[in-house]
This record gives structure tokens, sequence and C-alpha cells, in this order.
DNA sequence: CCGGCTTTGTGAAATCGTGCACAAGTGATC
DNA sequence: GATCACTTGTGCACGATTTCACAAAGCCGG
């Protein structure tokens, strides 16, 4: 039972890929399955059995050899590792279409992100209620991230409002920001933000495209199928 | 007037910061900037301006010494280079919450990436007008998407829909996949997938919490305040 | 208890991405 | 047309990440 190992850095690549495991994990441990190799693992997070073994290292040495590793448990510490075994409440500012989206997306809430408000500028907006909450005006943000004790803020303005939405954000004590505007905010160092944008996801599919349309035709290059690409599941 | 270059492979990182950087050039250009410096765009979007220089030396050699680029020339060939000469219609799978606010956000027409339809399985969504498309049954996806000759496909079904979707598009001849399901999409070698959980950029925030957390009380190590992450700006 | 089979944990090599540092262009000024 | 200030393009070293490959460990059947 080593629970002192506790304080190691995880690299950033692993980090990302966790919450993957941890879901698949889950979704095991539902199903019935006790015991995952990495192998296994690796086959339905759609990546190499190498590199599960040496991310799950770095929660400590959890497997057991000649078996692989008990699926509870791995729940358990990964879970402790990303800091999830209590909630994180989030505050939503804007409450245009995407952050009605999000406020009524019930996933946050049943993955341990409730939605401790939604705030937004717009008088008209304020007083609608979505997905349970109502939107409050933005003056109320300070006071909503101190009640709740917020540390997660989202934002679903307007790429114009996002960088003030950040500000606020950060004033009311905020300290990790997930970032759905189309905007590169600037913030005070220590704080972590996260951007979506789904503008730049699909240029990215775009390019891939774009490559393989001129590999068919003109083609004097014969380049490979498109493969290497982050996200790709062959 | 070098368009014979165009043929060489850019690395997926460089490809994933171009759309960041069109999308800054764009601005300055409306903004009246003719010029710009890789350490002004460097600036602007958060990077080392040695990373700006080497990202952009894969167009090609657009710069002047000196000088700097041409801010629109550099938007001209960023958008060829990602495909954005022209428009690529996308279609949506799964009319819930999700799918009826991205083809509700004018972003994606904006963008060059017009919604050439929506369509989900359930009977009591199909008719509804969102967005200013009109959801249509799923039975119908292939011949949308051979219709408007779509590529690209969005799902935003729940987790448990996810798959059949991924297959149904690959079947009707689309080849890239954005995914918003909370699912390890399998698909065919050559088709590109790319994925985007809101859970596991949650999940992702809370690690960095976490840590914050761990190191301010405990704290036998200083933990470097959460740098290095991938999308924190400081 | 032993040998065979399986699977982990991890050094070490290979690959990829980043950032420094500087030579080499370029425009401006005299 | 020589000099200067500025900025690109890129070789190189470094750090991070991935992958390989294999010894060490655990289980099982005999």
């Amino acid at each position: 039972m080593p629970s002192h190992r506790s304080r190691r850095r995880i690299p950033e690549a692993t980090v990302a890929r966790l919450p993957v495991y941890l879901q698949i994990l889950v979704e095991q441990a539902d199903a019935g399955v006790e015991n995952i190799s990495s192998e296994g693992l690796a086959e339905l997070a759609g990546v190499n059995a190498a590199k599960v073994r040496k991310d799950l290292s770095y929660l400590g040495s959890y497997g057991t050899r000649g078996v692989g590793y008990e699926v509870a448990y791995l729940v358990y510490q990964i879970r402790r590792e990303l800091g999830l075994d209590h909630d994180w409440p989030v505050v939503i500012v804007g409450a245009g279409n995407l952050g009605q989206a999000l406020a009524g997306y019930g996933g946050f809430n049943e993955r341990g992100f409730p939605v401790a408000g939604i705030v937004d500028i717009d008088p008209d907006k304020v007083d609608a209620v979505v997905g349970g909450a109502r939107v409050r005006p933005l003056d109320e943000l300070a006071q909503i991230v101190a009640a709740k004790n917020v540390s997660i803020g989202v934002i679903a303005t307007p790429p114009a409002a996002a960088q003030d939405a950040a500000d606020r954000l950060v004033k009311a004590g905020v300290t990790s920001i997930l970032n759905f505007a189309p905007v590169v905010l600037s913030v005070p160092v220590g704080i972590t933000v996260r951007k979506v944008d789904l503008a730049v996801e699909l240029q990215i599919l775009s390019y891939h495209e774009q490559r393989r349309a001129l590999s068919h035709h003109g083609a004097q290059l014969h380049a490979l199928p498109a493969k290497g690409a982050r996200g790709v599941t062959a």
C-alpha cells in the first residue's frame, strides 16, 4: 500500500491520457471486469501497451506481474491522482448558445464538476433557467465563486468578451480556466488555462483532408495515409 | 511565387498552431496591420518567437529579413496549406443539447465549415429546426453526405451511440471525424479522428488544481507554479 | 517445489518538439 | 555604395515523449 509516492511530477502527456484510461476502466468495472492487462487497456484506449504501463507506473506500481491490473484499484488510484476524490464546482461565464448547452449537459455534474453558477452580462439572458441553474448577472460572479468555493471557470462568451471574462475570473479567485472562445487569453502566471476551439479542430481536420486530396491526384509523393495524427485511431 | 514546395510534411504540432496564427493574422489584417514580425506574432499567440519562425518556415520562406511577414500573404499561405481555400461542409450526427448548440453556433459557417445537415435517430427530434437547418432522420445520413459532398462528420451523440455513428459516417464516405462523445472510436486506417472531450479537459484542470492544493499545505516539494502545461498562457 | 507461461516495470534507444544563438539578408540613412 | 539596425531562417543542443526489449515477478499445473 504505497501511498507515500503521491508527489511525483507526472508528465503532461500522461496526465492527458489518464482521464481516458479512467473512463474505460469505469466502463469495464461496470461490465464486471476485475482485472485488465496493459495490452487490453491499450487496445481499448487506442494506444501502445508500453505507453500504458509507463503511464501507470507514474502512479506507483499497482499491477501484478503475470496477471495485470485490478480494475477497481486502478480506478481509485487514477481518481486520487487527478484530484477526483471530491467535486470541483465550476462557474460558466456566458449564457449564449454554447454556455447553455454546457450548463444543460448532464455530463458535467455526473463526472464531478457541478455547475455552481452561470452568469451573463446581458440583462435579457439573466434569470433564464438552463439545466437547473438560473442565469445570474455578471456582477455576481465574484460572489458565486466565493460562496461556492469555485476554482474552475469556463469561458463561453463571444471572442471579444473573453479576456474580460478571464480577468474577472482571476480577480474572483479562480485558478483554472477552460476557454471556449477563439482567442488567446493572457493571465497571470500560476493560472492554468486550457483552450478548446472548435474551429481549430475542424481546421486541423481540413488540413488532413487537403493532404488526402493532394496525394490522390497530383501525387509525386506518396504521403503515408495520414497516420501519426494525434487522435487518430486505427 | 514558389508554389512548388507545397508537398512538405508538416509536423502535427505545427499544424495545430497554424489555425491560431491564422486567426490572429486575420484580426491584424482587419485592424489594418500590413506587416508583422515573428516576435509580434509570437506575443499575440502566446508562444516563442523561434517557434513561430520555424512553424512558418514549413510553409516556405515567406518573410522578409529586417521587416517581418506580410500579413495578407501569410494569411493566404496558411489558408492554402490548411486547405481553407474552399468550404468544407460538415454533417452533425446527434441533435441533442450539444448537437443543437453546434448547429446553432454561427462560428462554423463563418469559418468555412457550413453545416450541410444534422441528423438524429430519435423521431421526436426530426424536423426540429436548429440554426437554420432542419433535423433529418439518421437514415438520410448517407444521402446528405453524397449530395453535399461532405467529408467531415461531427459526432454529438450520447456515448453509447457514438461508435455506430462513426461506422455510419465512414460507410457514407466521410473521411474525417470530430468526436465529442467520451468514447474511443475505432475506425479503419486512413480515417482521421479528433476527439474533444469536455470532461477530460476538466479532469486535466482538476489535476493541476489538486497539485496546487497539495503543494500549498503539505509541501515538502516546491512544485514550480504549474507551468509547462499545454495551453497555459503567462 | 519446479519449470513454463504470462505480464509487469523500467533502463536505454529512438524520435519528436522546443528554444538558443547566430550567420545572412534587407531596408534605411548618410 | 558603405554602414547600421533589424529580423529572418536554421543548425544545434536540449528536453520531453515514445517505443523497444528484457529481466524480474507472479501464477499454475504437475
